[in-house]
DNA sequence: GAGCACTGC
């Protein structure tokens, strides 16, 4: 048995959710948080340093009341120096987060605590939502949202203080973010009358690497309240980590009070249904006298409803089994939850910047990942992890994952850099820099597609295009259908189309998906492909007044598709915006499929022999998705949106393209590459 | 004839 090493032994709620007693009481009262007793010597070090790295656990309440401090520090300086309130009014205070739900939760926790409405005071910035008014002086927004932001302005002149929470999770946005605020700091340490603060909090790692960015700036350890945490390993390695889960969580069951619920971590839809078939099928075989298990699963793809369950009360008398995937990990916290089982693995998309290859794969977590993991046991009081590794296989995990910026297309990031008048990527100040391949083949990328051209040694800038694709929340090789549509009068069909695809599925996935349903789904489907196919679904849901027993019938997937919704009027906006041109092709669906082709080119594949096909950009050899419209037709060129390798390497969301239209538009491009043209 | 983790603008 190990215990877990103290940085850790306090994971427990989101930051601030850790105690209902202090929601209502008044900003002055004292709380027994422990970050409170550490209050002046935080406020000092954010004020006298440019920029400093406070590292803490979850639970120690640093999200909550950090902004709050600093806003009141700097609120009774300023009334002390008699400046005006028209002054005051500058100093505004963000706070990213990763996800929204923890902005959103955030700000409204904190202005219960302040006793006020969300909106006032604090408030909240997160896509399609905000609570924000003249009076806000803390912001909490998604790093999304900030980056979105410094488009505009990348000096972010708004803000005095700039606070990067959960930086250890190293996501794409707040890695870029670091560049950002670095520039930033170094600009406005001129200008004294605003200069910037720059705050970093994170999880105990990765300290040098943070500090070290910022020349060595101070690092401050906040202590968080202490639930323990008893880890236990697997005595030998384990071949079927399955096997081990159900054999572990029936020891749990069988010696442990009913009412202490059970979080186990396995990595995919498929096997966490089959898993909780499997503890059904052993209660109910009654080879054993068992005690009644509600067991329930939980991963991203279900419908809202069915993952609600999750935080439903059980009696006293029944066993909670929750079977997770890492959604469990961060984004949702069940209340209730005693004991963690945690298989040691997660699924991953892993991008080849050579092949330009999608892998999903199971893989090793981190140390980070399986700290975090077990922290779930520990929320409400002491808890127990069992790990299906052993101690050594622990000790060789990697410490941290792999930032996002390193195993992804670098071309959106590269556009958005170079849209805020960074002209040479390579000397962009990342903090872990991305091969140079990557890079290389990001701009290159742009450059087919229009948005950028090279100008003197090594640099580049952005074209009208470039410019305006920069504007859409989107891949560039989307933005780039949007303006071909714009050109082919058909910008109304791609908005839609568009939508659905900045979305996941919007069909409901299931493997007793039967014969009939099938039928009913051959309806929308167009001999031309998915993408039309998708436009017709589209158009039937928004023709059946958005209803939900027409979506159930037809085993549609709504909440996907209200966003999508969502996510076309945002879109429509900017091209209203960038005056392009609206409209209509009704049904010459032609120009869709033209203008798609021209935003994908560099996805096309032609057809090779027997079943095969085979990518124009790289010579892959790659077959038809068996979920596509076009699966057993054999249309010689076609074009695709995703390319991935599971069992063997896919493409997904094709549509028949004609040769004429890739070579007119891009004649350079396909001039070599083409063998039917 | 497959079978896709998670997040965000």
């Amino acid at each position: 048995m190990v215990k877990a090493p103290p940085d850790h032994q306090s994971l427990m709620a989101v930051d601030g959710q850790e105690s209902s007693s202090i929601l209502f009481k008044p900003l002055t009262s004292p709380s027994q948080l422990p970050i409170h007793s550490m209050r002046k010597k935080i406020v000092q070090t954010v004020f006298s340093n440019d920029c400093c790295i406070f590292l803490g656990e979850t639970g120690c309440g640093k999200t909550t009341q950090i902004p709050r401090f600093l806003y009141e520090a700097r609120e009774k300086k300023l009334k002390h120096m008699m400046t005006k309130k028209s002054q005051r009014n500058k100093y505004l205070i963000c706070c990213t987060q990763p996800r929204r739900v923890a902005a959103i939760s955030v700000a409204e926790r904190v202005s219960s605590e302040v006793n006020q409405k969300c909106g006032e005071l604090i408030g909240y910035s997160v896509r399609f939502d905000e609570a924000i008014s003249r009076r806000t002086k803390i912001k909490y927004m998604t790093d999304g949202m900030l980056l979105r932001e410094a488009l505009l302005d990348p000096y972010l002149r708004q803000y005095s203080i700039v606070i990067l929470d959960e930086a250890h999770e190293r996501t794409l946005h707040t890695d870029l973010l670091f560049g950002i605020v670095k520039q930033a700091l170094n600009y406005r340490k001129n200008s004294k009358k605003n200069p910037l603060h720059v705050l970093v909090m994170s999880a105990t790692m990765n300290v040098d690497l943070f500090s070290n960015y910022f020349n060595q700036a101070p690092v401050l350890y906040l202590q968080g309240r202490q639930y323990p945490i008893d880890v236990f390993h697997a005595q030998e390695p384990q071949t079927d980590y399955i096997h081990s889960t159900l054999v572990t969580l029936f020891q749990i069951h069988r010696s442990t009070p009913l009412n202490e619920g059970i979080l186990i971590f396995l990595t995919g839809q498929d096997e966490i249904d089959s898993t909780c078939k499997s503890i059904k099928q052993i209660v109910a075989s009654g080879t054993e006298a068992l005690e009644p298990i509600i067991v329930l699963p939980l991963y991203a793809n279900m419908t809202t409803v069915k993952q609600m369950l999750v935080f439903k009360q059980t009696s006293e008398n029944i066993r909670k089994v929750i079977v997770s995937t890492n959604i469990g990990e961060t984004s949702i916290t069940i209340p209730g939850i005693r004991h963690v089982i945690d298989c040691g693995r997660v699924k991953t998309k892993i991008f080849n910047p050579q092949t330009g290859l999608e892998i999903l794969k199971v893989q090793h977590i981190s140390q980070a990942q399986a700290w975090q993991r077990t922290g779930r046991a520990g929320r409400e009081c002491p808890g127990t992890c069992y790990r299906m590794y052993t101690e050594e296989e622990f000790e060789q995990l990697p410490s941290t994952p792999i930032p996002e910026l390193l195993r992804c297309n670098l071309a959106t990031a590269a556009l958005q850099i170079l849209a805020m008048g960074i002209t040479n990527i390579s000397a962009f100040d990342f903090l872990s820099k991305p091969d140079e391949k990557s890079i290389a083949a990001a701009l290159r990328e742009l450059t087919y597609l229009r948005a950028i051209q090279a100008s003197t040694d090594n640099t580049y800038e952005l074209t009208n295009d470039g410019r305006k694709m920069a504007c859409f929340p989107l891949d560039p090789k989307l933005s780039r259908c949007l303006l071909a549509a714009s050109d082919l009068d058909c910008l109304e069909e791609m908005l839609k189309l568009v939508s659905i695809m900045s979305v996941d599925t919007i069909f409901l996935t299931s493997s007793n998906l039967n014969e009939k349903m099938k039928m009913q789904r051959q309806k929308f489907t167009m001999n031309e492909g998915d993408h039309l196919t998708l436009l017709n679904v589209y158009k039937s849901f928004i023709s059946n007044k958005k209803n939900k027993e027409w979506c159930q019938a037809n085993k549609i997937n709504r909440r996907n598709l209200l966003r999508a919704c969502a996510i076309r009027k945002q879109l429509r906006r900017i091209c209203i915006e960038l005056q392009l041109n609206i409209k209509s092709c009704g049904t010459k669906y032609r120009l869709v499929r033209q203008a798609l082709a021209q935003g994908l080119f560099m996805n096309v594949a032609e057809y090779f022999k027997e079943n095969d096909y085979r990518t124009i950009n790289d010579r892959h050899i790659v077959k038809i998705h068996p979920s596509s419209v076009l699966f057993g037709a054999k249309p010689s060129l076609v074009v695709f949106t995703e390319l991935i390798q599971t069992t063997k390497r896919f493409i997904r969301d094709i549509t028949v393209v004609e040769p004429e239209w890739l070579i007119e538009s891009n004649p350079d491009y396909f001039k070599t590459r083409l063998s039917s043209k």
